[in-house]
DNA sequence: TGCTTTTTTTGACATAGCGTCAATAATTGA
DNA sequence: TCAATTATTGACGCTATGTCAAAAAAAGCA
């Protein structure tokens, strides 16, 4: 029994092994440059063994998009514990996603990869359900806010919109942003030089658009989020860099 | 001369041949599904000749993409005849967007496959062109609305935003939110039901919240559009019907 | 310790796709 | 009609995937 577990132990230590070795190709090289020969020979195994851990490279792929998006949910975590006005709080999320996007860009590379269909064809359903639960508990964390923020009489909700719906919005504006930012052949060219200032000013716009309270002209939202940004970063860092040492990297 | 330019007339024939093998073999099994062997077979043809016209896929894919962004272009190009203030000129792009993702879900596909590095890495920068260009003219016809929407003092827009960066917004929030629509594993489990009409209300709440008038409810904004896209759907099934003669697919 | 059983690792194999190119076939021009 | 040009072909070399029988290692046992 003891023997079992630590034998587990072993198995689960080669797991992360193997996904130490992968992320950096992932991210360097995309989908295409990942492969499972590629991975057994820098590891020094042969390939077989990788196949013991994981059917297919699909399954490794999003096996890192778990790691990624867990750190992002951390970060959501850490946002929520920001006190004051729910838009208060809001805004700490919209933090969060530029701290991710800025300085995990790394989990942000991997976590675009997983919008692709061949990944969910060929993974296992039972790795899937780990993606969706992250993704359901990101979701979670927002629309708690959000309900809040209606409890406290300071968002009406459109009728029409559930609360997640709501924040569906957000999501989009942010994930969307980000998705034509980096895969738009140069932005610059049609006009839009600073991204991430739009986002923010969108963000503003759409809340404001809300009548979410306290509503907020642009200089003044600026004016928290660079707030919010200075009392969140030691935390966020901190939350990386443990994620970090949990799965060491190159 | 004549000779010459029948060769070539004889030639694109040939490439489009290609295009209409391919499309609906992109379209049901994506980028993997799509490969160089099984075009040439299915066209009855060594896959030599294939390469003769194509040099890879990607190429293949890109040339598609340029087919169905043109479709796009000119829905909006057929939307911003709308007359009338500028802000029902953007609702009628945003019927257009809503028609182009519902009636030309084909087209759609074929959009979103080109997201992809791989893409990117492999095709002539002349094909990827045409696509920047393409992107670009959508780009400026929106932009365009919005320039006059300012001049008509229908719109004040913020100082640190351009105009293409408000459109961005907007862009954002359309493809952000297909994107997941398409690609996010069951989005009614994590509470989205209508993702469509919260496209709607959130393009509707972004307007009010940049103050472009007329400021309308969500009732009469949905109103507006009911009305938009009574006048323009036949237009857009004739571009449409049109592009599908032009390229006959099966 | 020595021997048997179970587990793990290995890499050759079958399959499939990409892109190339010398050989072959078809077309053109005189 | 026949040489010259042009287009087509498919076998080939390469890389990657996923499998599986054989070999090696580890565990169990007396």
């Amino acid at each position: 029994m003891v023997e079992l577990s630590r034998k587990q132990r072993e198995m689960e230590k080669r797991s992360s092994e193997i996904l130490r070795v992968a992320r950096p190709i992932l991210i360097a090289e995309g989908l295409q440059g990942l492969s499972m020969d590629r991975v057994a020979s820098q590891m020094e195994y042969a390939k077989g063994t990788i196949y013991n851990h994981f059917p297919n490279k699909e399954e490794i792929v999003l096996a890192l998009a778990v790691e990624s998006m867990e750190l992002r949910r951390n970060l959501f975590e850490q946002s929520a514990f920001v006190t004051g006005a729910a838009r208060l709080r809001m805004m700490a999320l919209g933090a969060a996603c530029e701290f991710f996007t800025q300085h995990c860009t790394d989990d942000f590379l991997v976590e675009q990869c997983i919008r692709n269909q061949s990944i969910w064809d060929k993974s296992s359903e039972q790795r899937q359900n780990l993606i969706r639960q992250c993704e359901g508990q990101c979701m979670g964390i927002v629309a708690g806010i959000v309900r809040d923020a209606v409890a406290r009489n300071e968002l009406a909700i459109p009728e029409s919109l559930t609360p997640e719906e709501l924040v569906f919005g957000f999501w989009a504006i942010n994930y969307g942003s980000q998705i034509l930012t980096y895969s738009s052949p140069s932005l610059p060219a049609i006009g839009i030089n600073n991204p991430l200032n739009a986002i923010r000013v969108h963000c503003c716009t759409l809340l404001n658009g809300f009548a979410w309270q306290p509503v907020m002209m642009l200089a003044e939202y600026d004016d928290s989020m660079s707030k919010l940004t200075q009392i969140l970063q030691p935390k966020f860092w901190s939350l990386k860099n443990e994620k970090r040492s949990a799965r060491p990297n190159n």
